[in-house]
DNA sequence: GCCAACGTTGGC
DNA sequence: GCCAACGTTGGC
C-alpha cells in the first residue's frame, strides 16, 4: 500500500532515503500521514504549488507543534486542507522536507507572529519545510469527507477537529486520494 | 456574524 | 492545581 501511494505520488523510496539520510531524526522507515491546514487568505495551494518548497511557519498551537518537532520525519506525506472557505476541504498533497526547524518568524518583531520568549537560542516555537506534490483531481470537500463511512474516525470530524495539523492513518490517506481520483 | 468547541491565561 | 474568563478556530 505505501510503495503504490509512493509512485502515485511520484515519492520514490530512494528519493525518500535521500532525503531521510540528511536528517538528524530516527525513524523506522515508514511514512507518516497528517492533514495540515491553511486559509486560503493566509496561504493558498496555488501559491504552494508556484513555491514548490515553503517553511511552515507562524504554527502558535503546541500540539500542532510537537507535531513537526517529534511527529514528522522527513518523507511523511500530508493532505493540504483549506478551511475558511465557501466549500472547505481536501486540495492537494505535500510532503515533508524537513521537520523540526525553529520557527523564524517567533523572532521577527514587526511580525504578526512575533513571540517575545523566543530567542535564537530557545526558539519556542518550530516548523517544518514541506513541499508540494501535486492538486487533487477533484478536490475533497468536508461534506464529501463526513459522507464516506471508512472516514467517520477522523480528527477532522471529532475532538480535536480545531488543530491545525493532524496525524491521518495511512488508510484514511489512502481513501481520500482514491476518492478525489488521484493527483491532477 | 453566530456560536460550539476547544486552548490559554492568570488569580487564587 | 483548579477554574473562570477570555481568545481562537472554523463550520455554517
Amino acid at each position: 500500500m505505501a510503495n503504490t501511494e509512493s509512485r502515485v505520488l511520484g515519492m520514490s523510496r530512494a528519493a525518500k532515503n535521500s532525503e531521510k539520510s540528511k536528517s538528524a531524526t530516527q525513524d523506522d522507515g515508514t511514512i507518516g500521514f497528517w492533514l495540515i491546514k491553511s486559509k486560503p487568505s493566509c496561504y493558498s495551494i496555488e501559491q504552494f504549488a508556484r513555491d514548490k518548497k515553503t517553511l511552515w511557519t507562524g504554527i502558535r498551537n503546541y500540539q500542532a507543534r510537537n507535531f513537526m518537532m517529534t511527529g514528522m520525519k522527513s518523507g511523511d506525506q500530508f493532505l493540504f486542507y483549506h478551511s475558511n472557505v465557501e466549500s472547505p476541504g481536501v486540495f492537494g498533497v505535500g510532503y515533508v522536507v524537513k521537520p523540526n526547524q525553529a520557527d523564524p518568524s517567533a523572532l521577527d518583531q514587526r511580525g504578526e507572529q512575533y513571540d517575545p520568549r523566543a530567542s535564537h537560542d530557545h526558539p519556542v516555537w518550530f516548523c517544518a519545510e514541506v513541499g508540494y506534490l501535486g492538486h487533487l483531481k477533484h478536490p475533497l470537500t468536508l461534506e464529501e469527507i463526513k459522507s464516506i463511512k471508512e472516514l467517520n474516525g477522523m480528527a477532522l470530524l471529532r475532538k480535536g477537529r480545531r488543530l491545525s495539523i493532524q496525524p491521518v492513518s495511512e488508510a484514511e490517506f489512502s481513501i481520500i486520494l482514491k476518492s478525489a481520483g488521484g493527483l491532477k
